[in-house]
DNA sequence: ACTCCACAGGAAAATTGGGGTA
DNA sequence: TACCCCAATTTTCCTGTGGAGT
């Protein structure tokens, strides 16, 4: 028999590498519609040049809308252009959301020797702030430090670990050290106490959303570096590029849509890549999404997603906190997990409730107290199969539901605790901003 | 007008687990 | 090894609350 796989050798591979072009961690050289934004960052950044610090820096935008593409690209450039002058350290603040972690991640970044890079753990803040104050003096460079995500470090400790770190540019006897934040929320200044405030908002660049015709000058010039642009049909780029746009300008969804549409148009073997592709493509991303978002989940919170899944199955009508709990604790037992008490589990749901996997409303019931009604997007069973792909999980038979509350209303009861699809649609419009 | 449910969610204490020091 | 320091996580304790029922 001929090996079947000559066939996808001879189409895929190739394709495959030129596809990383379109992947997420791909920095390109030129950004269409962003001159603006690049050329008063390199003026900015420029003053290294003249030995003196960059200002501070934050750049605003929604996801999607370049910031973090441009701060690495124009902090490699100067890099680039003065390698011994300049050190970039770039942090996420998502991953490393404490004091501590930003600290140690930056010290680490400038030590070159294996061996004296600091632990994960055990030692003070004052410890590694004041070992990484002495690398940088060592290290004689200016230090650009780049805070991704700056939003979720800010929420810690009342701004206090923000605070801290910024207080690096006047405590280095050099002053060398500058910051550049990025994050998605315009409203971010507002939430800082002064001091922090001041320190930070020094030059700030606003990085606005593309709309579909940006969108569609950014997928070309994307696609003409991957040379398979002339195999997309034209509708088919227009369609990404009015999806991203619809989803706030997202470039980087616009890019992913037109990447997961080629890869499933050449495992298809199909010569062009049409709108119907796109349309595939874009249910694939959002399970992706899904499936992601669910797998990064921590054991607790997937236990409790599991319950209200299984729950709205059964039982919709009572989809309460009260109740989702108990069902979280019959699963526990199930699958002889310790669980956790109610106090912990109300600070889930708000996280799941974050992240989009779950909707809750706080209602009050009257004679039947306040709480939060739940309701689980309809995934159909998807949310289920994405949540027993885990090792713990996969165990789970299955749980009898039994009434532990007296909610049950009238079905024709407008004020019934199921939430109706309008209600369903306020609530998701109003969380869109 | 008042009560009272079933929580929400703030504050602080307790626990856990990594790492340092003697 | 025993003990200390620290951050993160979780528990304990608590006060607050919207509105159906009385």
């Amino acid at each position: 028999m001929t090996n079947p796989f000559f066939k996808y050798k001879e189409s895929g591979a190739d394709a495959d590498l030129r596809l990383s072009v379109l992947s997420s961690s791909f920095i390109p050289d030129s950004f269409p519609h962003r001159s603006e934004q690049i050329d008063q960052m390199v003026k900015i950044l420029s003053s290294v040049m003249r030995n003196s610090p960059p200002s501070n820096l934050l750049l605003y935008g929604k996801s999607g809308t370049g910031k973090t593409s441009i701060a690495k690209k124009v902090s490699n450039l100067l890099k680039e252009a003065f390698p011994e002058k300049v050190k970039i350290i770039y942090i996420n603040c998502q991953l490393n959301d404490s004091t501590y972690s930003v600290l140690v991640n930056a010290a680490n970044s400038i030590i070159s020797n294996e061996g004296e890079k600091i632990p994960l753990s055990g030692w003070t803040v004052e410890r590694i702030y004041n070992e990484l104050l002495r690398q940088i003096e060592k290290s004689g460079s200016f230090i650009v430090l780049i805070l991704d995500e700056i939003d979720k470090l800010a929420r810690k400790n009342d701004g206090d670990s923000l605070y801290i770190i910024l207080k690096l540019t006047d405590d280095s006897t050099s002053s060398r050290v500058s910051f550049i934040g990025i994050t998605n929320y315009t409203s971010f200044l507002e939430t800082l106490d002064a001091r922090v405030r001041s320190r930070l908002n020094q030059e700030s660049i606003v990085f606005p959303s593309y709309n579909a015709s940006q969108l569609r000058d950014i997928l070309q010039e994307r696609l003409s570096l991957t040379g398979l642009g002339n195999m997309v049909e034209e509708s088919a780029i227009s369609l990404c590029a009015a999806i991203g746009a619809r989803e706030h300008g997202d470039a980087r969804k616009a890019i992913d849509l037109m990447r997961i549409s080629i890869e499933i148009g050449v495992r298809d073997f199909m010569q062009r890549i049409g709108e119907e592709n796109v349309y595939k493509a874009r249910d694939n991303y959002e399970m992706n999404v899904l499936r992601e978002s669910i797998n990064g989940l921590p054991l607790h919170s997937k236990i409790l997603l599991l319950s209200a899944v299984v729950t709205q199955d059964q039982d919709r009508d009572h989809m309460i906190t009260g109740e989702i709990y108990e069902n979280y604790k019959k699963i526990c037992d199930e699958l002889s997990v310790q669980s956790l008490t109610s106090r912990r589990i109300g600070d889930l749901l708000s996280e799941l409730d974050d992240q989009g996997l779950i909707i809750t409303v706080t209602k009050s019931l009257g004679r039947y107290g306040r709480t939060r009604v739940i309701t689980v997007p309809d995934h159909d069973d998807m949310m289920k199969k994405y949540l027993l792909e885990d090792e713990v999980l996969s165990t789970f038979k299955g749980i009898k539901i039994g009434k532990q509350h007296r909610l049950k209303m009238d079905p024709d009861d407008t004020r019934s605790q199921s939430v109706s699809e309008e209600e369903l649609n306020d609530v998701l419009s109003s969380k869109e901003d």
